[in-house]
RNA sequence: GGUCCCAUCGUCUAGCGGUCUAGGAUACUGCCCUCUCACGGCAGAGACACGGGUUCGAGUCCCGUUGGGACUACCA
């Protein structure tokens, strides 16, 4: 009988959400629910100082967002700490692990002296046959094998062996009785009944060592797949000064989550040709056979093409319905759903996020003036005063308000002044938008309405000093 | 410095020894469509890091070089 696929996402809030963390996020995710197995979240708080509560919601938040649900969780290791313990006496019992009392701030000096002299810097194992006993100021450490070699047989990146001689007695235990991360996440791994281990390959190094506890502990290890990290433009680590925003920010920028989801996706894996995918394909397709090994660098430019192309196929309904916040950070705040709609749908194909189709859609609520510079100068001149004229009228007769009629009023403008159609069009458009370029006028006039759009022609010829 | 990981168009990638004069996507350029801008359609330019092997045959396997990255904490 296969055993069920656990996998689990583990963040420590010392910062938000950001890009790299929602890619093996989204991996996890994929993997458990491929498997029809079990996704965990569990919060890495244990760094006291660097930890935030408000991190936290913000975490969660983005990956609710991003549809990352979890079947268990959050877990926090900070109400974890009697756990920890346990399993820190198991090794001290079992002379797998030592007490400590070395200075921290000797250590860090003996530390810096060896880089100076070029050495390798690792702890020189001095309390280790000390027998100390566990007090208030002692540290624990784990007694890594000095001989022999650790591998394991990763799942995207193949075999691995790391040198035992190379590992130092890592610190499990502060002196403080707070676990470090490298025990932390062996114990929860083991307790939360983890089967695949899938994270970032900066965690490579790490994993030798947590191999080794593994085996203290007589525990088997679960299976390990490293993803190649995503890098920012300069190709080192993802970080804010990319521009590699926290998830959220993505969100107010006007990102839809499923652009988001299919872009994270397909950097690192991939499925033939295919650049789209639905969240069922994903979930269908995913596999970490088809993970690369190497390391990916964040594209803007292809997220931007990603969320137009989920921007085009988003029914206009729903779109105006997520228009209705940007539109109120662009000062306009309406609650009207239906109309936005109907701006969204005519913009749809315009704009790359919704924050980009909040801006383009102001003209619709707001004054068009004062207008475009560059846009006025060239195409509001007074050779365009029969055209604004005439068009008032025949709108003010009553030209009927739908595609077929106002391109047949732009024909028929172009015809009887002897003008190319371009040459009605552009002067309109600027009264109207304000703007040289916007949506068709057959599609802007009605959501605009007959008697606005023969306020702002009225505006425009009054402009001209007509 | 040491250890480990990685290496196909600028970028994301397909490729799992012959079907590769290397395919797709994005970005870029041009043309078409067109009331502007987009969208869309068509076309173009653009890569197997280098050197050795193995093999009848290598982008694909092995070794080395070079380059890049990660880690090197009583952070995670």
């Amino acid at each position: 009988m296969a055993t069920q696929v656990r996998t689990r996402f583990s963040p420590s809030p010392t910062g938000a959400l950001h890009l790299g963390g929602a890619h093996t996020a989204l991996f996890n995710w994929l993997f458990a629910r491929h498997h029809g197995g079990v996704f965990i979240l569990r919060i890495e708080d244990t760094d006291m100082e660097r930890s935030r509560a408000h991190f936290v919601e913000e975490i969660l938040e983005a990956l609710l967002w991003l549809g990352l649900d979890w079947d268990e969780g959050p877990y926090f290791q900070s109400q974890r700490l009697a756990i920890y313990d346990d399993f820190i006496h198991r090794l001290l019992k079992a002379g797998a692990a030592y007490c400590c009392d070395c200075d921290p701030q000797e250590l860090e000096a003996r530390r810096q002296a060896a880089l100076a002299r070029g050495d390798k810097p690792r702890y020189d194992g001095r309390c280790r046959e000390r027998g100390l006993p566990l007090g208030p100021k002692t540290a624990v450490r784990f007694k890594t094998p000095q001989t022999g070699i650790t591998f394991w047989h990763d799942q995207i990146k193949g075999h691995i062996a790391f040198e035992n001689q190379e590992l130092d007695d890592l610190v499990i235990r502060r002196a403080d009785g707070i676990p470090t991360y490298n025990f932390a996440v062996v114990v929860d791994d083991i307790t939360m009944r983890v089967s695949h281990v899938i994270r970032g390959d900066d965690h490579i190094s790490n994993t030798p060592r947590q191999i080794l506890i593994y085996q203290a502990l007589g525990e088997e290890p679960p299976l390990f797949a490293h993803m190649p990290l995503m890098l920012g433009k300069d190709r080192t680590k993802l970080s804010k000064r990319h521009g590699a925003l926290p998830v959220l920010a993505y969100r107010d920028r006007g990102i839809l989550p499923q652009a988001l989801t299919n872009y994270l996706a397909r950097l690192g894996w991939s499925h033939g040709d295919q650049e789209i995918f639905s969240r069922e394909e994903l979930i269908r397709y995913f596999s970490l056979e088809h993970v690369g090994k190497a390391p990916g660098i964040h594209d803007d430019d292809k997220l931007l093409w990603l969320n137009s192309h989920y921007l085009k196929e988003t029914p206009p309904e729903e779109l105006g319905r997520l228009l209705l916040p940007f539109l109120a950070k662009e000062g306009i705040h309406t609650d009207d759903a239906v109309k936005a709609a109907r701006v969204a749908a005519t913009l749809n194909k315009r704009a790359k996020t919704l924050m980009e189709m909040a801006q383009a859609a102001r003209f619709y609520y707001l004054d068009p003036w004062p207008y475009d510079e560059e846009a006025a100068r060239k195409h509001l001149t007074p050779g365009a005063l029969p055209v604004l004229r005439e068009a008032r009228e025949r709108l003010a007769a009553g030209v009927e308000l739908s595609e077929e009629g106002l391109t047949r009023l732009l024909k028929d403008l172009a015809r009887d002044l002897g003008v190319k159609v371009v040459e009605v069009a552009q002067p309109l458009r600027v009264a109207l938008t304000g703007k040289a370029a916007s949506p068709s006028l057959t599609e802007l006039i009605p959501i605009l309405g007959r008697e606005e759009t023969i306020r702002r022609l009225d505006f425009a010829l009054r402009h001209l000093g007509a």
